[in-house]
DNA sequence: ATAATTAAAGATATATTTATCTTTAATTAT
DNA sequence: ATAATTAAAGATAAATATATCTTTAATTAT
């Protein structure tokens, strides 16, 4: 479905949020055994998830590492796509044709359209807060251990 | 969602069930033509779904071409997937994690299963005839023009 | 039989993704 | 101020996906 990159980046970006807050940040080790990710890949994942501060934060040096502000939050799942520049995959034709549309359709179209449907509203609906409260409360998990 | 290879294979492979007989082969050009695909990765793919006689058929030689039997015209499209080794995809958890199940879930699950069974449903159930028939009968297409 | 046509197979090339490593900059504690 | 710690930035490497081209084999028409 997606990326190694964006499996990479929102399995980082719950994790953060949900064991981190700006005074207890998490550095890159932690967060790459926490999700089970390569270390270095991971780190390079979250530059373009901090740039601007759009979705994580960040501060260097001792005691510093990464967090995410409670604005932040509150932000869709789906600005995690956006970031990773893979939003495109929740509107694509599932064919891969540019001229799929309501008017045009590809074979598959009428088919895939409800399922589409659901994929935006679950990316454009469930924010980051909502996916880390869920691991915090009860059996679930980011990792594969 | 999928690979550039499996778009490929999925538009070559109803391009072939709606304009093909075993009397009326189409050659590697017209099908790359009809489904504005790039013709000799067209023609690579199609090796693959022609490999042991799978889903499509060949017969080289003067007209000579891809055709597809009506026996493989029944096989549902997930069959494409597994000929081009993606039917994972399917299956896979939406992070990426190898252990994510219903009694291990990753964060998205419970929201991303019903997507993902009806997913599954879609490949698992609707046939290359039926997505060719489709084409046939009214404004459906399989190409950008 | 020969020539023409077509797919199959194989070799190669290019681009992108995934991943790591090294150097630099920022921040903090002493 | 200095040393230690941490992320940012940049360089590089490896793997995979995408794509093309050439040679071979199969088939057919003549």
């Amino acid at each position: 479905m997606f990326s190694k990159s964006t499996e990479y980046a929102l399995r980082a970006t719950i994790y953060i949020a949900q064991k981190s807050s700006k005074e207890l940040k998490l550095g890159i080790k932690a967060i790459a055994e926490g999700t089970d990710s390569p270390p270095s890949f991971t780190a390079k994942i979250l530059q373009e998830l901090t740039r601007d501060n759009k979705i994580i934060s960040s501060v260097s040096g001792p005691n510093g590492g990464f967090y995410i502000t409670e604005e932040a939050k509150k932000l869709p799942v789906r600005s995690i796509l956006d970031a990773m520049d893979e939003d495109g995959m929740l509107y694509r034709c599932i064919l891969g044709l540019n001229q799929c549309s309501e008017t045009k359709p590809c074979p598959m179209h009428i088919q895939y359209k409800h399922i589409k449907e659901q994929l935006i509203n679950l990316f454009e609906t469930k924010t980051i807060q909502e996916l880390a409260a869920d691991i915090r409360d009860g059996e679930i998990f980011i990792n594969n251990d």
